[in-house]
DNA sequence: TCAAAAGTGTTCGATGTACACCCATGG
DNA sequence: CCATGGGTGTACATCGAACACTTTTGA
């Protein structure tokens, strides 16, 4: 805050900004990590596909636009339980070409999410898959590959994990999640042992069992707990790559 | 909005905002975590403490105008070398009473700063005590709080400690950043052996050595190395406490 | 010669990793 | 009865916590 500033700020102190919000929402479908994109009906970039999004209105904060803009572009009624978290905030001043505008960041997750029904105007929105994602509109690339890094960095140290997955879950579901983001093999033994060894990380539903692949042996089911991080952390394999996949 | 905008925005699209940036920088003196803090001349909050911070220029990012508010605030010349990280965006409606002010708030860290000059007006500017820091102006208690926490995470998985030293430094220093930080003790001996252990954290400095309390075997001396991240963790001890202070 | 700080060695339990093996189910 | 996925057991290497001990300096 500028201390100078008599009271109520001086009209020439500062310029106006726009302030969008860009949305990174990632959804594992088929044992394929997969990305909410929407394709841009005009210039700039259009027909260049780019991140969802939009402006934050005048009585909202930046968090409240990205689950309403989140709400609007998945058709999800209710986005109540979707994992929402702030990214970082993009302001380099030539990054929208037409005037300046500031975009807060996010990453959202969601378990399997529903087709996105096409946007109001001529745009589409449509689930991509992450490793096939191409160049995308504005820094909406860096965006993503930041956003991208954040999840994977994050299901080490937090029960982020449990995001993706649907509210009654498999272990081998939830491993899936893992393997699909990181884009490596777990030892399903240990991974199995390591998650059951944190306290409040996932709880077990008492009577559940679900066969996942038609055939094998029926796999418990479990629900998300109530800890937010892992204690000590699940780190992704090292070298060069897991076992099993 | 904005003349340039060629087939842009609608002008009703959008509400202006302001845009500034927030800064919590931190430094370690005589053992103790020290906050830069303005005392504010006007209303509102007149005659509260504040992070410092000011406006977004019309042609700067945020990270440019966070490095130029630090160097003015601070007085030094050669902000280059301090290191300096978005922590996350604020932008609920009702934070500043005025107007519209969405903020990007930063974390910063140096070396034993100096004393800052004090502001162009009345304001002034002061370290403080972390501990010591009481209510604050706006919403800055929780940005502080929030930069306190990040800082104090990313101590365990980043070689970001170095930042709080001064070019050359020793091992006793380095720990007592994570102590002072951490507000815990530490064992020496594994200390010293994890951080040695850790290719690319600190490099030796070949003839160096120092005293640091006037007595004692003096310390060899160490500079930063090239590595950003810690693999494995230097995690901080879980239970009640360390052991040596 | 004592206090204080740096630095080394060693023990022991916890944790992660790799892999062998058994269980339940559908084709 | 075999393939497939779920689940258990176990041996071994590695790592970190705890702490005893030596070294080098100033008072």
């Amino acid at each position: 805050m500028n201390p100078r500033a008599p009271q109520g700020y001086d009209p020439h102190a500062f310029t106006p900004f726009a302030v969008t919000v860009d949305l990174a929402v990632f959804t594992v479908r088929d044992g394929d990590l997969q990305v909410l994109l929407v394709e841009r009906g005009q210039e700039p970039y259009a027909g260049r596909w780019a991140l969802p999004g939009g402006f934050v209105l005048p009585r909202e904060s930046a968090e409240t636009a990205a689950r309403r803009e989140l709400a609007e572009e998945t058709g999800l009624s209710d986005v109540s339980g979707l994992h929402l978290e702030q990214l970082r905030t993009y302001s380099e001043p030539e990054r929208d070409p037409r005037m300046r505008v500031v975009s807060v960041a996010f990453a959202a997750l969601g378990p399997d999410l529903p087709e996105p029904r096409g946007g109001g105007d001529a745009a589409q929105a449509q689930w991509r898959p992450f490793r096939a994602v191409g160049a995308l509109a504005f820094d909406h690339d860096r965006i993503l590959a930041d956003a991208h890094d954040r999840i994977g960095a994050k299901l080490e140290y937090s029960c982020l994990a449990t995001s993706f997955c649907p509210p009654e879950f498999t272990l081998g579901e939830l491993q899936q999640v893992y393997e699909t983001v990181w884009g490596t093999g777990l030892d399903r033994p240990n991974f199995r042992r390591k998650v059951l060894a944190t306290p409040g990380f996932v709880e077990p539903v008492p009577g559940g069992a679900r066969l996942t692949g038609g055939r094998g042996k029926p796999a418990a089911l479990y629900r998300a707990g109530t800890a937010a991080t892992l204690h000590p952390p699940l780190l992704r394999p090292t070298s060069p790559e897991g076992r099993s996949r």
